[in-house]
DNA sequence: CGCATCGTTGAATTCGATCAAAGAAGGTGG
DNA sequence: CCACCTTCTTTGATCGAATTCAACGATGCG
């Protein structure tokens, strides 16, 4: 799990300096904030089971999902900026999250160039991540968004060894609206036309994909 | 102009090495790339003069503005996950940067924990500049839009010392309706429908903030 | 000065939002 | 363990905002 948090090119020693500062775990019940907009940011977290989204509220109340996250990826980074998070992170089922103190994370960067191009890189991905979301939110249609979603799903859980081409969903069509930038029923509706389309088939919360490739020309 | 780009906190001997390290700066004549996507990272940039846009280009060709950098702003953290660039980076106008080489700047922050703060909250404030352009992308109306980016636009050229209430936009109708999510068409109308509600003044590219409050209720 | 780019405005169309209602799923307490 | 209630999902009908298509006017660069 370590090794999926914080990959390869650290040395024997780094990574046991790694561990001894990820020392703490932390279980999430679903529904409850494992940190809420405003609180001091003084952790990052790694999702070592379950998952999350992560909320934005505006001043106006709207509230919008900005992301979610799965087992093996990290939590927390819109923080830094200003010592106190941006947004609330919420389990979406009941989860547990490796905790990572911030400072001693800062620490250990400076006595190691690998851990410091790790921190790095897992903050500008986090930034490239948001550019391909703009371009789903800026310039996509209905059924171009779900498709971009389902396949970049797809692809994440793969890569931390479930299967990509059947998986269970673990937000509602709300929360996926939000995030996609649509109102629940046309996600419903997106479904809905892309099992007729032969190319998903749904059954609730459950996914299957069918062809991937006709998915990715939309 | 280094106040602007790496703020207080730092002690007399961080500023002098970071003036070390940014001892070069570069023209870029409008239209010109600064970097493009897929180039290889090295540098981290500041707009010293003049501004610049920074577009992604999605795999079947669609680009996307992604955002605007004016005076003072950094430039080029999208790089750092892959270190390689994620988007093209244009000038609007003929424009000065600062180089800043990332791997000195690296080892600075491995020396100085004020210079690190900083980097990562350049990093971290970028993530949280991105989850504001989602929220806007996602859930507002074309003249919320408009108005929510004027509003920002003023903020940040305040923040540099220049007029809130009044100002030249450096960039196009067909730019800044790509930023925003919306065609050139709508971006115009959008003007006009403000400039009869009497919130702004515009003639073409000069933009005058005519009732800030107005604007904020969209 | 002329040409190309950029900006504005109008009319028709389209896609997604909204309103509405009914059906499925899931968690809780009796 | 089942019934109930809440929450979630699906689908239909209508509406409205933004896009598209089109034409003209303004601006600015070479």
């Amino acid at each position: 799990m370590r090794a999926v948090c914080m990959p390869d090119g650290l040395s024997a020693e780094e990574l046991s300096r790694l561990d001894e500062i990820i020392c703490l775990s932390r279980r999430v019940s679903r529904g409850e904030a494992l940190y809420r907009s405003g609180d001091t940011f003084s952790n990052l977290y790694a999702v070592r089971a379950g998952s999350f989204k992560t909320v934005v509220t505006h001043d106006d109340g709207r509230e919008q999902v900005t992301g979610f996250a799965i087992a093996g990826e990290p939590l927390g980074l819109d923080g830094i900026s200003d010592e106190s998070h941006g947004c609330d992170a919420i389990a979406l089922e009941d989860s547990i999250v490796c905790v990572i103190p911030f400072h001693l994370l800062e620490m250990l960067c400076r006595e190691s160039r690998a851990v410091q191009r790790h921190v790095h890189r897992m903050m500008s991905s986090e930034i490239v991540r948001e550019s391909a979301l703009m371009m789903l939110l800026g310039n996509m249609r209905a059924d171009e968004r779900v498709a971009t979603f389902l396949l970049g799903l797809s692809k994440r859980l793969e890569a931390r060894g479930y299967s990509a081409s059947e998986f269970n969903l673990r937000m509602t069509r709300d929360e996926l609206g939000s995030y996609l930038g649509m109102k629940l029923e046309t996600v419903s509706r997106t479904f809905s036309k892309l099992q007729r389309q032969a190319l998903i088939s749904t059954q609730g919360k459950s996914v299957r994909l069918l062809d991937t490739d006709g998915l990715r020309r939309v």
